[in-house]
DNA sequence: GTTGAGCGTT
């Protein structure tokens, strides 16, 4: 990690010159006073804001101080592209900009002078570290590569490798576990080459609480091109805050999804029409994925029903805790216990209560299954990189718990295998 | 061609 003392001066270009711009380095700090990291030019003299970010994870810009007016200026950024100041980069430092106070995570700067001012280090809450899963592992990684790997980035204080229990055979993921929620959060923040797979690592789902659909971070960005790599969308929505995943489906169906750290810049993108290398795009709210319980039950109380003529989901936060049993909350809805555990099938298959609903209606809708092709997985893997969701949030809503439901009412019986879904759970 | 993989026998 240490350089050696560079005396290297830094390659002034003369005006005129075109072409023949070697590599060279710009100075980059967080702060203006604080020790500047070098980050590489392209070829072009044009610096990415995405090597920016890889080493300021969060940047979308930078700044610096102008010798002649002693202004802070901002350094042009078109596209995820920086352009060097008018007579080049120089040896000026540059600050990273953020996308505003909020955005960071967890306030880090506050927080790195609160804690240097006082003695004794208070771990917040949302400080833990918790365990990630690592998603895209060769098959023959072992936890011992896992660990050589990630310990370049802090402390490791577990790793584990999923296998299938008859045959020791990888699962094709793992996870990991760090002391310090810095490294934890450099990690989430980038892929990893892996045994030579790209690798991501994210809250697992287990820890991921559960996000309002009226505040999600993940957009939904229709007419995507196929030349629209999920590199080049990153590039893109950083000038508007922080990237912390962007989803391209496979094969290529002329849509993205991009998830930032903040849902106010999520929130503010939606309904627009952006333009993206020529092509207009357009933005909307992400739809959940199937098989969020809550999520579920919004829907299936907007779509309507017929239990209690009530809907379920009511209330945005109320399915979830103060009654005694997670079941409780059916009390209030006339439901018999089949029913019950009728309505719990469903909300664990990807039909959820709609496919309740039709069944209920009409016998036998076939059961076309939702779960997409799978991908085989020696396939060129999708981008998607790291993703950081610090939210927390507390009651998940009824039924994470008991979800076998293998009785005979009339209801369950009809879910069959064909729909059932088990695929993630929370995690827009 | 406008709604997404894969998630932990503790």
């Amino acid at each position: 990690m240490e350089e050696p003392q560079i005396t290297f001066t830094y390659q002034q270009l003369d005006s005129g010159e075109i072409g023949e711009m070697a590599e060279m380095y710009i100075r980059v700090a967080e702060e203006e006073n604080e020790e500047p990291m070098e980050i590489p030019s392209e070829d072009d003299g044009t610096v990415l804001l995405s090597t920016v970010a890889a080493q300021f994870p969060g940047a979308c810009g930078l700044r610096y101080r102008s010798p002649v007016s002693q202004c802070m200026r901002g350094v042009r950024l078109v596209e995820g592209i920086l352009h060097a100041p008018e007579n080049g980069w120089g040896n000026l430092v540059y600050v990273v900009n953020y996308p505003k106070e909020t955005a960071l995570p967890d306030n880090k700067r506050k927080m790195d002078e609160i804690d240097a001012s006082s003695a004794t280090k208070i771990k917040r809450g949302d400080q833990k570290t918790s365990d990630l899963i690592v998603l895209g592992l060769p098959w023959k990684t072992t936890e011992q590569d896992l660990k050589d790997y990630f310990s370049t980035f802090g402390e490791v204080i577990m790793v584990q490798v999923k296998r299938d229990v008859k045959t020791g055979n990888s699962k094709g993921f793992g996870f990991v576990r760090f002391g310090d929620w810095e490294s934890q959060g450099k990690v989430m923040s980038q892929r990893h080459m892996i045994d030579g797979r790209w690798c991501d690592c994210k809250l697992p789902n287990s820890k991921q609480g559960p996000d309002e659909p009226m505040r999600s971070r993940k957009v939904f960005v229709g007419r995507c091109t196929e030349d629209m790599s999920a590199d080049e969308l990153r590039q893109f929505f950083m000038q508007y805050g922080e990237v912390t995943d962007v989803f391209i489906p496979k094969p290529f169906r002329a849509f993205a999804f991009v998830t930032f750290a903040d849902d106010q810049v999520a929130a503010s993108l939606c309904g627009e029409d952006l333009i993206i290398k020529g092509i207009s795009v357009h933005i909307s709210n992400a739809e959940p994925k199937h098989n969020n319980t809550r999520q579920m039950m919004e829907r299936a109380g907007r779509f309507g029903n017929g239990f209690g003529g009530q809907g379920f989901g009511a209330s945005r936060s109320g399915m979830g805790g103060s009654s005694s049993s997670s079941l409780g909350n059916f009390n209030n809805f006339n439901l018999n216990p089949a029913m019950m555990a009728a309505a719990q099938a469903a909300l664990q298959s990807s039909w959820g209560m709609m496919g309740m609903l039709a069944q209920q209606n009409q016998s036998g809708a076939s059961g076309t299954s939702t779960s997409g092709t799978s991908a085989p997985r020696d396939q060129p893997q999708t981008y998607s990189s790291g993703n950081s969701n610090y939210s927390s949030s507390a009651a998940l809503g009824w039924g994470s718990g008991s979800n076998s439901t293998t009785g005979g009412s009339g209801f369950n019986s009809s879910f069959g295998s064909g729909m059932e879904s088990k695929s993630s759970g929370w995690g827009m």
